[in-house]
Formats: structure tokens, C-alpha cells, sequence
DNA sequence: CGACTGCCTTGATCAGGATCAAACGGAAGG
DNA sequence: CCTTCCGTTTGATCCTGATCAAGGCAGTCG
């Protein structure tokens, strides 16, 4: 195991373009300067393998533009997706060699990279950096058990709500719990990639969606333009408690 | 989402009887002398709560004795558990307030405590404890989200197989890959608790459970005591890749 | 233009696990 | 001793989502 993607809140980057630099915000500016020397970026094609399960691994990187995503396969083909990679999120894992699950690019990506050894070291002489990604792991942590409280106990109409309410909420400006007015945004899954994600078949994932697009919970035009008239009505789908309940 | 387990690796811990001092094995003495003297110890009986979701958890802790569970909770009822704390594991999050999921005794348990604030002031002038957090954490997301491919692609026969083998390797010596004989172990949950760590009914355990037996794949004696008589044919139930493959 | 391909939808049937219900067995307590 | 309670087993039935199969719709390439 050592593979793991975390998040660059993005108050922390201001206005700097590449959002890796966040990590080092708040420390001296010698060792940032080293780290802008040592980045290279790689871009990929939607579709296109970043590294494969089990394959040494010896750089970490922050995503640029586009979607990623790690999946888990079992021998006989069985797959789910156990971490979706947006922009600004991180990748790698520091002290460990192999990836332990698949890294593929979902639609173009682009990816800034930095060798994993100068990494480790910067990170040990910085010490801000190892608690801004403990921190950044920690909320990967919570997420993965949000996710696993959906894979374990919801219904595959609340699975596709769920799913939706992040996509949605994603979209409308990041930080709003509960966005107003309508949501248009596009789905940047494939319905086999969605039911990878919520541990469905793609079947399921298109008959749920057609259902709640037949009650009116979402509206559908050209399959992968979702548009939510009512924030609030989809979030009552989702089987969560009504209140985010994010507080410090 | 506050709450977090990491686990502190025994050689770390060297002869030390509390493991969490292992968290600054690696520093000079004087901030641990520092953290000696803010631990405190609470003891709970099985069954009793520790914190509930949502509340106010202004400390962080390690498990000394027993075992405790993180779960979720829907407001219909319905439960997942998230996280499973056994001895030397540690809970709590720095840098927030609030508990994200239920903390419970699952066993009569044994926890020392160092109220947070103080822990953080330590954390930030001690480098190497806020690494080896990160490496814990790390883990412990890496078991999430082995957990989710669990939960989402399982049967529930591969789930009771892949819970008794994690129980059962770690009881015959924590590192071994394919503990050699037979093993034998008391299960430390009741069917209910296994049910919702596997995303299942208490119903649908028990039946496995005397399908496993009754295939010779485990004998049960007493409801709770497990004898796996030969690893490797448990290891084929759960679906895994037959090598652990979790070199560095 | 037609054929092909990738993605999605729809229908029919099946089955794994949930649900509802009853009963067992051992421990604790009167 | 009997009763109660908790965890567990077992049975009967139901239902959600999986599976198998076919067809639709764009976009692309020959």
C-alpha cells in the first residue's frame, strides 16, 4: 500500500497557478525555490494509464487539469474506484516504492511531478510540509469512510444521489454546503466509471438515473449534462443528515 | 470529519509497556518527558460509548487495552462501521474539534489521553512526530480503502472470509503474510458488529459463518472461538490476490 | 453513403441477501 | 428452580440489484 491523493485547500494556494506550491506557504522561501526547480509536468489522454497496480512508483504529483482516478481490480475483472483525483489534489505516497492500486487518466490530465527521493528530503528539513499533508490526509481519510458508509449501508438511488450532490456541489463554488438556484455542470463520468465508483453495475447506474430524472430530481439533456433545479431535493435523496455538520 | 485511528508499529515501541511513546522515539527526550506528564488514562466498560458523533473531542488518544469501533450512522438506523481500534492504534484528530463518527467500546478498553491542545503545541516544535502521524495515517487510509473494494464488490461469503483472515493474521504473529498450521482465536465481535463492519445483516453473517464451517474452511467452537485449520484455503475464499504483494 | 464503435438505454429473468418471524442456548439473577 | 435476556441460529418469503440480451444513438472512418 502506498499510494494516496490529497487535498490543497484552495485558500492556500492565492493566486499562484500551480497549486503544489501550497505546500509550502507557509515555510521559508528556500526550500519552495528548490521544489520549482526540481517539478517537471506529464499530461495524459482521457483513458490513458498513469501507473499501473504493483508498478514502482518513484515520484508524487499534484493534478494540473483534469480527473484521475485510482481503482482497485480483483483477478476476475471485479473493479471499484477508491479515490477520485481533481484538480489540485495530491498523489504519491512518501516512503514507499509500489502503487498499490491503478492510476488512470479519466479525461485529459495534466499532472506536475517531482522525483520522490529530493521530495522525502525537502519534506524532512521543512517540517510544515509533512503537517500540511498529514492534514490533507486526514480529510482524505474521512472521505474514503463517507464513501465506505455509502457502499455499505445506502440504496443504489441514494448511491447515485450521493454522487451527484458531490459532482454538484463541487461544481457550484466549493465551499457552499448547500448551493441555491439551479446547478447545470458535466458529468465528467462514464456511467461504467459511475458505477465503479458507487459499486453498482452500469446498468443500475442508468435506470437510477432516469429515475430521479423521471421524478424530477435532476434533469437530463444529452446524457451527460446534468442540471439540478433544486439543490436541497436532491441532498433529501442522498440519505444523509440534513446538515453538512463540517464544523472546525 | 474529525476523528482518526493510526497505528504505532511495535518495533517503534521498543520494551516501553505504553505504545504511544513510540510517537517520539525518534526526537530528543524532552518533549516526551513533556507528554508523559499530560497523559491520563480512562478505562471503559464493553459496550459503553466513548465520544458520539458530533460532539465536542478535545483530546486525542491511544488504545492500551481492548478494542474500540468507529461507526457511522444513518437516522434511519441504519450502521456502518468505518474504523476498528486495537491496541497500540490511535484516535482523534489534531487540528479539530468535533467527532465525526461514533467512538464505541467494543470490548472493555483501556485508552491513554493527552488533551489536544497541549499535543498539537508538542507537535509543532517535535518534526518527527507530526512524519510518523503521516505515515500512520497513510496507512490506515490504505486499509480504508482496501475496505471499500470489500465493501463494494465482495460476496458476502468473500467478506466473512477476508474478516476472519485479517482477525486470524493478526492474532498468529502480526507480520506474518500466511501463518503456517492451524490458528486459533476468539472473535472479538458479535455477529451484529460483524455485520456492520461487512455492509451486511446479522443474519446473513451467521448463515456464512456455518457455510464456512460446514465446508471445513474454519470450525467454530463455543459461537466465538475460530480454529482456521489451514490459512491458505481461507485465503482463496476471500478473493484477494493470492501474494499480499505489500513490499515497501 | 454505410459500417463500425463506444456509450447508453431498455426489457426479461434470476439470485443473493434482506426482511420478517420464531425458537434455541447459555449466563445471570431472583 | 424458573425467568429473563442477549446473542445466535434457522426457516420462509420478498425484493433490490445483477445478469443476460437486444436495440438506440452519435460520432467517426472507410
Amino acid at each position: 500500500m502506498s499510494l494516496h491523493t490529497l487535498k490543497l485547500a484552495p485558500q492556500d494556494c492565492g493566486d499562484c497557478p500551480i497549486r503544489h506550491r501550497a505546500v509550502c506557504a507557509r515555510c521559508d522561501g528556500q526550500e519552495l525555490a528548490k521544489l520549482e526547480e526540481m517539478k517537471y509536468y506529464r499530461s495524459f489522454e482521457a483513458g490513458q494509464n498513469v501507473v499501473w497496480s504493483g508498478d514502482r512508483m518513484d515520484f508524487v504529483a499534484s493534478v494540473v487539469s483534469g480527473i484521475a482516478s485510482l481503482t482497485q481490480t480483483m483477478e476476475d475483472g471485479r473493479r471499484q474506484m477508491v479515490g477520485l483525483l481533481l484538480p489540485s489534489d495530491f498523489v504519491g505516497r512518501p516512503g514507499r516504492t509500489m502503487a498499490p492500486y491503478d492510476v488512470t487518466a479519466t479525461t485529459d490530465l495534466v499532472m506536475c511531478c517531482f522525483r520522490r527521493k529530493p521530495f522525502e528530503e525537502m519534506m524532512s528539513v521543512t517540517p510544515h510540509v509533512a503537517q500540511r499533508l498529514l492534514e490533507m490526509t486526514l480529510d482524505e481519510l474521512d472521505a474514503a469512510r463517507e464513501w465506505m458508509l455509502l457502499l455499505g449501508r445506502k440504496t443504489a438511488r441514494e448511491k447515485i444521489a450521493s454522487l451527484l450532490s458531490i459532482l454538484a456541489r463541487r461544481d457550484a463554488g466549493l465551499k457552499a454546503r448547500a448551493p441555491k438556484g439551479a446547478i447545470s455542470f458535466e458529468l465528467p463520468l462514464t456511467r461504467e466509471e459511475m458505477a465503479d465508483y458507487l459499486g453498482l453495475t452500469l446498468e443500475t447506474v442508468s435506470r437510477q438515473m432516469n429515475a430521479l430524472k423521471r421524478d424530477g430530481v435532476v434533469e437530463l439533456e444529452e446524457k451527460r449534462r446534468i442540471v439540478v433545479p433544486n439543490f436541497d431535493r436532491l441532498a433529501e435523496e442522498t440519505g444523509d443528515d440534513a446538515d453538512g455538520g463540517y464544523l472546525s
